[in-house]
Formats: structure tokens, C-alpha cells, sequence
DNA sequence: ACCCTCCACGCAAGC
DNA sequence: CGTTGCTGAG
DNA sequence: GCTTGCGTGGAGCTCAGCAAC
């Protein structure tokens, strides 16, 4: 029942109300059993009032913010405001005469509206009706006595108690949209995009069960964190929010993985506001990928040296990622400095052949060594991560969709909810090494071209549509040995998130001697990260064809 | 795809 | 008057 | 002077209409 779910038709002049409701309907369905009564009441009352404030209802919610001029409130496909509001109003969805704030109300209201409002006060602190509105503004806010800049009732300032209403139910609406798409970034612009074609998901059968909470306290910290989140992103003022914060989930990786995340966030936020000891705190708490690596250059920063030491040495026995473990190269020789004064001799990096070109300026030194190496013959692409994920994500297209339990909960996802988690692999370890197989039977070719036409468009967390076409997909099939795709895609498994980044900018193709070569263009000022240094280690240790391209610009005389 | 990932830029410390 | 940035909309 | 490590900031359907300057 729910394959091929496909959003309303645009030419429905209510389409946004069907896909709202639509909305409503699976939460109640699918989620019923764990809805507080009191989002199940919402849910009801919503569904029970008339067609028009249902629909203005989903405009609001829709709409930035919880504030509005009723004037901006009037829409062809329904009643005029004044109607369609009343039921809203009944319940006490839609407010009139909200409290606001001086900012807000200069926010909400053109100059030229706000000077007629409040051409009294305007002159009772001498600012003209030329002054710019943030000037006014600024003024008003320096002048104005403590309590009258708190936020007060929007007619206390001169406007009509009409002029403005606000959304009381945002809230709610909030959650329920958290709950259907198990994050907290996805909105409802999806539906409008899917259906415009922009976005296409891969069609997935849902599991009746699949889905991300399975008891109401689960859903509730779910709730919570997402809340923290977004109070974090309106207040700014990450102190409060960690007050806020619900115990630490244990019992349930995907809510663990998310507050694990929000502390990192937090943490990440205090280390660059330079409040180093929270931001210490933060990520001593939180197990989230790279959090002990931050924690390290905390310490540091914070002159802790001998902790750090004692911390970098143990982190040294098990890295959590090859990142780590690059990093850790560089900071404990740094430390050992530091607390022993000892010189220690570096590593030597590892040799990549190198190419020094001089050439005209222009604005993209990748397209411009592109073009100045490419033939006809042998042609040159400018395809950083997208070609070899991009492969990869072809040939392993069936098992990343595979429709485990908990992988896919809603129509709008591109990828399997669980993908980057420890054992996301192991759960698909069949899947995947027959997949591989395909490598040495050669089969895989067949297989990455069908799905290029098959998955065409499909959104993947692997595939950049707009960066492949035919010609180069071919090309590299000929061109590149499958036990050098099987040694990259080896690696992607190995670390999904981190080993999906830092690949060479350019890829240059021999189809008629069967070869291929990968080059890193840097520019002047431009160095080799760390992820990148990483993959050039790994194509050299396996003798892939690498190598850096250093640009100079000509000194050109011109302009 | 949970703001990332890439890049350019800019600063400070160390040679 | 253009220009720049934001919002709403499909 | 240079190099090196480290942090920051911007861009991410596309179009029309409007507000602000
Ligand atoms: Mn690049
Ligand atoms: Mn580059």
C-alpha cells in the first residue's frame, strides 16, 4: 500500500492540504500507539474543521515563522481570511494582538507602514521620516527604557489588534513533522519538489514496523533532543539548551546517535566561541565520531598537556578512524615537544609524483589544467568524489536499498537511515560481497550500466546524476582495472562517510591502451588535506596511477 | 544525509 | 531609478 | 622570510515580487 507513494497533483489548487493531511493520516496510522493524547487530539481537531482554515492553517505552517499580516493571508483557493480564520481562532490555533518585540515588530512591518504607525514616536525622539528603518530602529532600541523593548502586545505599540496574528500550534506541528520524517531538517517543501521532479526517491517497501522510535518515552526524548536542537538554532544560547537536554539514551543507538551528535554540535560551537571549557565538557560527554579528536585539541589549547598526552596515547592504541589516527601523528609528537622539550623527527609523507604547471589565471584551476591536459584522445574529467562513488554506488545499489527493518520510514528518503552506522555493512555483508564477487566475474559492468539507466535520477546517497554521464562511465569501465574499483570500493565500505570525500580532482582517461590516471590540482595557496593525503597514500601503496599538479599563473599582462 | 564538502583565505607559531 | 537580499510559491 | 597547523566562511531547484537602500 505504500509503494509508489506519489505527493498531489500541483494542479490540485489544494494540493499542499491533500499532502498535509496525507501526512496526518500515516503518523496516526503508523504511530498511533505511541501519540501523547493530547498530538492525537491535534491530529483529530485538525482533520475536523472546515476545508478553507485547514488549508490556511497548512499556508501558515508552511510559511517562516509563527507571525503574520492577515493582509498577506489571503489566498485565490480559499475563503478570505476573515472567515477561514474564525475556526481557528475558536480553538486558539490563531491569535490576534500577539506580543512582540521591538525587532519583531520592525521585522514584520514595511518602514513605510511603520512611519504612519508611529509617526508620534518617531518625532517624540527626533527621527525623521527619511532616517533608514534599521537606523530608526537602532535609536528606538538605544532610547526606549528596559521595559518597553520587552516583547508586549503588538497594539500596545500603535498597531491595530487585527494587523497581526500568530500560530499557536507550530509546536505541534513541528513534531508531527519531526516524527514523519525522523529528522529534523526535512520539511514540507519535499512533497512540492518530488512532484516537480526535482527530487526522485528510490521506491521502497516499508516494513509496517520500520520505524524509527518503538515506545513513547522513545518518542519523547526524540521530541526533546529535536526541540533542544531548534532552540539552540532560534535562541543561540547553547547554555540553556544543555540544561534542557533529556538523559543520555543508552538502550537506543538511533536516539543515542542523535544526542551524541547535538552535544558535538554544542561543543564544536563553544570551541570556536573560545569558551574552551565548556566545549571541553561537551565533548568528554559525547561518544559521537571525532568528538575524542576535538576533545584532544581542547585539552591542548587549554594548556592540559599531560592529560592530552595520557588521552592521545590511549586514543593511539585503537584510532576510531584513520582520520584519528593521521591526527594523532601530528599532535603527539607536538605534545611529547612540549612536555619534554624533545626534537622528534618527522615521518617522511608519502611520495606521490608531482607535476609543476604555469598557467593563464582563471577562475578554476581544476577546469584549467582539465582543459590544458585534455584530448580528444584522451580525455580529461573534473569529477572529484562523483565518478569513483558514483560507481560504486551503481554497482552496490541493491544493497544499499535493501529494505531492512528500520532503514526506510518515509517516501522521501535517499538513502537507509542507519548508513552511516558501525554496522550498517555487516547487516548487508551477503548483499555486499556478492556484490564485490560481481568484480572479479566481471559482471559488475553490466550491472553499473543498467542501473545508470534504471536508477537514472534516483536520489543516492552515492550518486551525483548531474556529474556522470555515459561516455565517462564507460570510459572508466575500460579503463580502470576492477582490482583497482575493488580496492577503492573495499575502502568506501571501510569508513562510508569519511572515505566518500577527499578524491583526486581529475581523472584522465587512455581508452585505447586500457589506462587511466588520477591527478590532485593545487593552486597557489591551496594545500593537500588530510583526507586527501589519506587516498594518496592508499593509490600509491597499491601502485594506482596518482599524482598532485601544482599550478602557478603566468604573469599575464593584461587588464 | 542529518551542515557537509570543497576551496580560498587568514592568522599564529615555529623554522 | 537600479541593485541586492529575502520570501513565497510551484 | 618561509612553512605548517588550524580555524573561518560561503555555496548548495529556480523564478517572481517586494522591501530596503
Ligand atoms: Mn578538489
Ligand atoms: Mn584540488
Amino acid at each position: 500500500m505504500t509503494l509508489n507513494f506519489t505527493p498531489a497533483p500541483l494542479d490540485d489548487p489544494l494540493y499542499y492540504l491533500r499532502n498535509f493531511e496525507w501526512v496526518l493520516g500515516w503518523v496516526r496510522q503508523r504511530y498511533g500507539d505511541l501519540l501523547p493524547p493530547a498530538e492525537l487530539a491535534f491530529i483529530d481537531q485538525a482533520l475536523a474543521l472546515p476545508e478553507a482554515s485547514r488549508g490556511l492553517l497548512v499556508r501558515m505552517v508552511m510559511r517562516k515563522g509563527d507571525l503574520f499580516r492577515p493582509e498577506t493571508l489571503e489566498y485565490p483557493e480559499l475563503e478570505p481570511f476573515s472567515k477561514a480564520s474564525a475556526p481557528l481562532q475558536q480553538l486558539g490555533w490563531l491569535v490576534e494582538d500577539p506580543q512582540i518585540s521591538l525587532e519583531t515588530l520592525f521585522r514584520l512591518f514595511t518602514w513605510s507602514s511603520l512611519k504612519t504607525v508611529f509617526i508620534n514616536r518617531l518625532e517624540a525622539h527626533g527621527i525623521p521620516p527619511t532616517a533608514r528603518k534599521s537606523e530608526a530602529l537602532d535609536r528606538l532600541r538605544g532610547e526606549l527604557e528596559p521595559e518597553d523593548l520587552e516583547p508586549r502586545l503588538a497594539s500596545s505599540w500603535g498597531l491595530a489588534p487585527q494587523a497581526l496574528v500568530q500560530l499557536t500550534v507550530m509546536p505541534q506541528c513541528d513534531r508531527l513533522r519531526w516524527l514523519f520524517f525522523g529528522n529534523g531538517y526535512q520539511g514540507w517543501s519535499e512533497f512540492v519538489l518530488t512532484e516537480l521532479g526535482l527530487y526522485q526517491y528510490e521506491p521502497v517497501t516499508f516494513d509496517e514496523r520500520s520505524r524509527p522510535v518503538h515506545k513513547r518515552t522513545e518518542l519523547e526524548t526524540f521530541w526533546q533532543l529535536l526541540e533542544c536542537r531548534q532552540q539552540w538554532h532560534e535562541d543561540e544560547s547553547p547554555e540553556a539548551v544543555l540544561e534542557q537536554l533529556p538523559p543520555e539514551p543508552e538502550e537506543q543507538p538511533w536516539l543515542a546517535r542523535h544526542y551524541h551528535r547535538l552535544l558535538f554540535k554544542m561543543a564544536r560551537h563553544w570551541e570556536r566561541t573560545g569558551e574552551l571549557e565548556r566545549a571541553r565538557d561537551s565533548y568528554q560527554r559525547s561518544s559521537y565520531p571525532g568528538a575524542r579528536g576535538r576533545l584532544l585539541r581542547v585539552l591542548e589549547r587549554l594548556g592540559y598537556h599531560e592529560t592530552a598526552f595520557e588521552l592521545a596515547q590511549a586514543a593511539q592504541q585503537a584510532p576510531e578512524s584513520e582520520a584519528e589516527r593521521q591526527q594523532l601523528e601530528r599532535l603527539l609528537p607536538r605534545l611529547k615537544r612540549t612536555l619534554t622539550g624533545e626534537r622528534q623527527r618527522r615521518t617522511a609523507p608519502p611520495e606521490v609524483p608531482e607535476l609543476h604547471l604555469i598557467l593563464p589565471q582563471d577562475p578554476s584551476v581544476e577546469r584549467a589544467v582539465a582543459a590544458y591536459l585534455s584530448t580528444p584522445e584522451t580525455p580529461v574529467y573534473y569529477a572529484e568524489n562523483t565518478l569513483l562513488t558514483g560507481l560504486f554506488g551503481l554497482l552496490m545499489w541493491d544493497a544499499i536499498f535493501e529494505p531492512l527493518p528500520g532503514a526506510f520510514f518515509h517516501p522521501f528518503q535517499r538513502g537507509p537511515a542507519d548508513l552511516y552506522w558501525p554496522d550498517f555493512v555487516e547487516r548487508r555483508a551477503d548483499r555486499f560481497d556478492a556484490l564485490m564477487a560481481q568484480l572479479t566475474t566481471g559482471a559488475y559492468r553490466q550491472t553499473i550500466l543498467d542501473n545508470f539507466e534504471r536508477k537514472a535520477g534516483r536520489q543516492s546517497p552515492f550518486v551525483a546524476w548531474g556529474a556522470l554521464d555515459q561516455e565517462q562511465l564507460t570510459q572508466a569501465l575500460e579503463c580502470i582495472p576492477a582490482k583497482h574499483l575493488a580496492l577503492c570500493f573495499q575502502r568506501f565500505l571501510q569508513d562510508l562517510k569519511a572515505n566518500c570525500a577527499g578524491l583526486p580532482d581529475l581523472i584522465q582517461f587512455w581508452p585505447d591502451e586500457r589506462r587511466y590516471h588520477l591527478l590532485e590540482v593545487k593552486g597557489p595557496g591551496d594545500r593537500l588535506q588530510d583526507n586527501q593525503k589519506r587516498w594518496l597514500a592508499f593509490f600509491r601503496q597499491h601502485q594506482m596511477p596518482v599524482s598532485v599538479c601544482y599550478v602557478r599563473w603566468s604573469e599575464s599582462a593584461d587588464d
